[in-house]
DNA sequence: GTCTATACACCGATAGAC
DNA sequence: GTCTATCGGTGTATAGAC
């Protein structure tokens, strides 16, 4: 089994329990792999875990959602672009945000400046577009926050209400939102 | 020391590291309790402890930011009202939401019914107050949603990128959007 | 009520055989 | 590369003296 594969299956234990509440138990059976298998992948073990984890949805996200914001088109087109990639990266609202999971607790004092550089990547991505439709930058920063901010809002209330179609509404929401 | 005193020093540490991040000997240095001594108090264990300081805090969010939306007053005043509330209850964005943290791993699956059930009284309140300033109860209840998940999701930036001000911002812009 | 001492399971991590 | 076996530490929880 490739090293790809192996975090590929780490992942939804990470999402699910977070960092802390996730084991090497769990993450053993959830590979099929024994603990000290899991150490020849990752001699950092479960923290490294974790980083291989964020790394390789990183470069899923950057591949997908920020790639959508730089593919040719309209700022129109490109939010629009962007929200349809947001609603399969997180599986319509069910997936919880590995960032946000990331940002707690022990994780979230390991990860912080990682997180932090992540998000406003994002911010700075959605930002840009902003300003390509002719929004003045300042309000282009704004506005990029709020709407990533009520994307982690809209899935935190997926997450207790159980109602995906609350985050399919805000990302419907966004474009117009962000545009004006 | 009263069990109420006892049960506001164990708030922060569960806020600030989650439950599962939180463990007996942090709450015993917390309190300043033996662990034995916190079984007294809390026969159920670190459970019944999360529990406790959950419904500490529903008390006290329902005295405050509840309340806040039945005193007298328009529509437009109790949302206003609701919003000054909100910025001392998450200390200006500095505290995390306890209904987000507490519906996250373990404690998800240990809480999911009482947090969803005060998400519910939440958007609920704000809900009537909508209806009441003659906005069609679907589009209240779902501007209700919404608006709550913005403030949950500004809590989730000013956790990572630690700009407080985005919280007050949001806080400010919501009485026109939720009237409009 | 608060303590010390402790039970026992599980934690993350490692050694070393194969 | 994967395993079994095991380490030291910490987790939650309890017993029982005071």
């Amino acid at each position: 089994m490739s090293k790809e594969q192996v975090i590929s299956k780490l992942i939804p234990v990470f999402r699910q329990y977070g960092y802390e509440g996730t084991s090497l138990a769990m993450l053993s059976k959830a590979t099929g792999l024994g603990k000290a298998s899991l150490y020849h992948y990752f001699p950092k073990g479960k923290q490294g875990m974790a980083e291989a984890a964020m790394n390789h949805i990183a470069l899923h996200f950057e591949e997908t959602v920020l790639q959508s914001l730089q593919e040719p088109g309209s700022p129109e087109v490109k939010i629009v672009r962007m929200c349809k990639a947001l609603a399969n990266f997180y599986d319509r609202g069910k997936n919880n945000c590995f960032l946000a999971i990331m940002s707690l607790g022990e994780a979230g004092r390991l990860f912080h400046d990682r997180v932090k550089q992540r998000l406003e990547i994002w911010i700075e991505a959605i930002s840009k577009v902003l300003i390509e439709a002719g929004i003045k930058p300042e309000i282009a920063w704004r506005r990029s926050q709020d709407a990533i901010g009520e994307i982690q809002g809209a899935l935190m209330l997926v997450r207790i209400l159980n109602e995906p179609e609350i985050f399919m509404r805000i990302l419907n929401n966004l474009p117009w939102k962000l545009i004006q």
